[in-house]
DNA sequence: CTGTTAGCGCGTTCAG
DNA sequence: CTGAACGCGCTAACAG
C-alpha cells in the first residue's frame, strides 16, 4: 500500500493522499504491525545490555544512559541480568540472537569470550562495556581501571599508608586484574615492596568483601589501609571490620571504587574513585548507533573516560604508634551508620 | 516443513526423522527466526514491566522478581522507565503494544488511567504493580500502604510523640493517598488532633523529599517527628535536618517507607516499614503468566503482601523538655554517615 | 506519484 | 507420520 510510503516518510506521497490516509490511521488507531516490519526489514530497532548486576547503582546508571540515548533514535533497550555467570551470559546472548535484536551492549561475565564469538558468527554488533576483552577486535567503552586504582593506592601512600590491602573481583575480569595493577605500580613507584599475602581476588559482592576483609584482618602485621575493588566489596569489608571494632578511618583508611549516587547515602563518608557511569552507557549506545547507522565496518575504537578521586572521610594518615596488631574494642566502632 | 514439529515438540514425528532433523539442527547451529514465528502465533514471549524509576532499588527489586519469574517460562522482560511523567508511560505503552508484546505489568505514574485503557483497548492483559487504580477492574499486586503507614505512626506514638509530620509522594499516587490515610486514622485512634500543616505531598524522591523537610521544620511548634514516604524522601529530609544541625533521634525521630537492600548501607540505621519488594515483582509476573497461560477472562484478582516494621536507631522518644522551637546548633549534627 | 508483485520464515490446515 | 499449500502484515523492487 501507499500507507506503508505514509508511515515510514519514504518515496514520493501526494499530499492530499498522504492526508486521507493520516487521516484513516487516526481514525482506526491504526498501529502497525512492528514484527512483520521487522520479518521484512530484518530489523528490529532494538539493542540489548547485558550486564552482571542490575542491583548495583553502577549498571543501574550505566542502564539509564543506554536507555536515554537509545531512545533518542527510536531504539528499544532489552535489560539482561548475568548475576556474573557465563552460563546465564550464553544463555541470554542466544535468545538475543533469536530475537534479533540490532546489536548487543555487553558487559561480560568473567572469562566470557564464546559470547562474543557467538555473537559475531551471527553478525550482531558488539561494543563492550566497563570491561576490557584481551586481543578482540571489538568497540570498548570503559575508565582507565589500572590509572583509577594507581591515584586512589598513591592517596593512601601519600598519607603515609605502607601496608595496603587491596580486595577485589575475580581475576579474570579485567577490571580487577587492572585495579591490582594500578595498586602495584603505586607501590612500586614509592619503592615499597609488594606484599603477595594483602593482594585478594574474590567476587564483587557484599558477602565476598566481607570474607576477604576478616582474611586481610588476620595477616600479621595488619595493613593500615585497604583499597576495595568495587562499593559491595566496600560495604563487606566494613562490615568486617565493624565486627571487630576498628575505627575507620582512625584504625584503618578505606579507599573504593565506584562512588553512589548523590541523594543515596545520608553523608556521602566514602573516598572513592569515581567513574562516570552514566556516560559510558550513553557513550556505547552512541557508539552502537553509529554501527547501526552504517560504518558497521569500521575500525573498532575504543572510549577510555576519566575517574576522578573524590576525597572524603574514610581515609586519614595511619596511627603514628601501630597498635593495629592488638585488637582494639571500641564502643562506636566504625563511626558510620546508615 | 517437518523441522517445525521437532522443533515446537508437536504432532507425530519418527524418532529416525526427529534425530536426523536435531543433527542438522546442531551442524548448522540453526536457531529458528522467533520474529517469524512470532509473526504467525500473535505471541511474543515478551512480557513488559513499565515502572516509575529503575534508580530507585525498590523497583530494581521488583524488576528482578518479575525477570526471575518470567524466565522460569521462557519469557523475555521489556523494562520501561516513565520517570513518574504520565507522557513517558503512554509513550511506552504504545511502543509497547506496537512491539505486540504478550502483557504489560505496569507501575502506573500519577494520575495515569489512559495507558490502562490503551492496553484494555488492545487486548493485552495488565497487572498494576505498588499502586491502586481506583475503580478499574484489574490484577493487582501491592503491599497495603494504608496499614502499614498506621504501623508506622502507631510506633512513633507509642514513643510518645504528638506532633508528627508526614511526607510523601504525589497526592494522585494511591501510596501517598493511602500512606496519609494511615498516618490520620492512627492519630485519629489515640485522639490526636491533625493538623494540616504537617501533611505535605511533594514527589518520590530526595530534592523533593529536601524542600518538604524545610517546610516542616519552619513550623511552630516544630513537630518532633517525621514519617517519610520513601526512601527518597527519607535521604532528603535528613539532609535539611542535618544542615540545620537537628540530631536523629535526639531532636526528631524519622520512620521511613520502604528498607535498602541488605549490603546497601554501612549501618542500618533507619526504622522503616520494609516491603518485600522482590516478592512483588514475583507474584505480579505469577499473575501475568496465569493469564497468558489460559484464564484471560478470570476475575480480576488483587493481592496484597504484608509490609512489617523494622526498628532501628533513628527513632526515639522526644525529648522531655520540648526545646524544639529553639533551632539547636552542634557539631556532629545528625549522627549518622554514609 | 501510485499500485502490483513477491517474498521475509514460520505455523496452521489438510491431503497424502 | 510427512509434505504441500497458504497466509501472518509488512516492505523492496519494479512497473504504470
Amino acid at each position: 500500500m501507499t500507507v506503508s510510503r505514509v508511515i515510514n516518510d519514504s518515496g514520493y506521497v501526494s499530499p492530499e493522499t498522504r492526508a486521507k490516509v493520516d487521516r484513516a490511521i487516526a481514525e482506526l488507531d491504526y498501529m502497525p504491525n512492528v514484527l512483520a516490519r521487522q520479518l521484512r526489514s530484518k530489523r528490529t530497532k532494538t539493542i540489548a545490555l547485558v550486564m552482571t548486576d542490575i542491583s548495583n547503582p553502577f549498571f543501574t546508571s550505566i542502564a539509564r544512559g543506554v536507555e536515554d540515548t537509545a531512545r533518542t533514535q527510536g531504539y528499544a533497550v532489552m535489560f539482561c541480568n548475568t548475576y556474573e555467570s557465563e552460563c546465564e551470559e550464553i544463555g541470554y546472548v542466544r535468545l538475543l540472537i533469536q530475537r534479533r535484536v540490532d546489536g548487543v551492549l555487553l558487559v561480560p561475565a568473567a572469562g566470557s569470550t564464546g559470547s562474543l564469538a557467538l555473537l559475531r558468527e551471527h553478525g550482531l554488533p558488539v561494543v563492550i562495556l566497563d570491561r576490557h576483552l584481551r586481543a578482540e577486535q571489538v568497540d570498548e567503552v570503559r575508565t582507565d581501571s589500572e590509572a583509577g586504582a594507581h591515584v586512589a593506592v598513591r592517596h593512601l601512600i601519600d598519607l603515609g599508608h605502607r601496608r595496603i590491602a587491596v580486595l577485589t573481583g575475580p581475576k579474570a575480569v579485567s577490571t580487577s586484574a587492572d585495579r591490582v595493577a594500578g595498586y602495584r605500580r603505586a607501590l612500586a613507584d614509592e619503592g615499597i615492596e609488594p606484599d603477595r599475602e594483602l593482594v585478594v581476588f574474590g567476587e564483587y559482592n557484599e558477602p565476598s568483601g566481607y570474607e576477604m576483609a576478616r582474611q586481610i584482618l588476620a595477616i600479621r602485621p595488619r595493613p593500615t589501609a585497604v583499597f576495595a575493588g568495587n562499593n559491595f566489596i566496600a560495604f563487606g569489608a566494613i562490615r568486617a571490620l565493624r565486627e571487630e571494632g576498628t575505627r575507620i578511618p582512625e584504625d584503618m583508611s578505606i579507599v573504593v571504587f565506584d562512588d553512589l549516587p548523590p541523594g543515596w547515602v545520608l553523608d556521602p563518608f566514602l573516598t572513592v574513585v569515581c567513574q562516570p557511569a552514566y556516560e559510558i552507557g550513553k557513550q556505547a549506545a552512541g557508539l552502537m548507533l553509529d554501527r547501526l547507522r552504517g560504518d558497521a565496518a569500521a575500525d573498532p575504537r575504543t572510549i577510555v573516560l576519566p575517574s576522578e578521586l573524590i576525597t572524603r572521610r574514610s581515609t586519614a594518615p595511619p596511627r603514628p604508634i601501630d597498635v593495629a596488631s592488638r585488637s582494639p574494642r571500641q564502643t562506636d566502632p566504625v563511626g558510620n551508620r546508615s
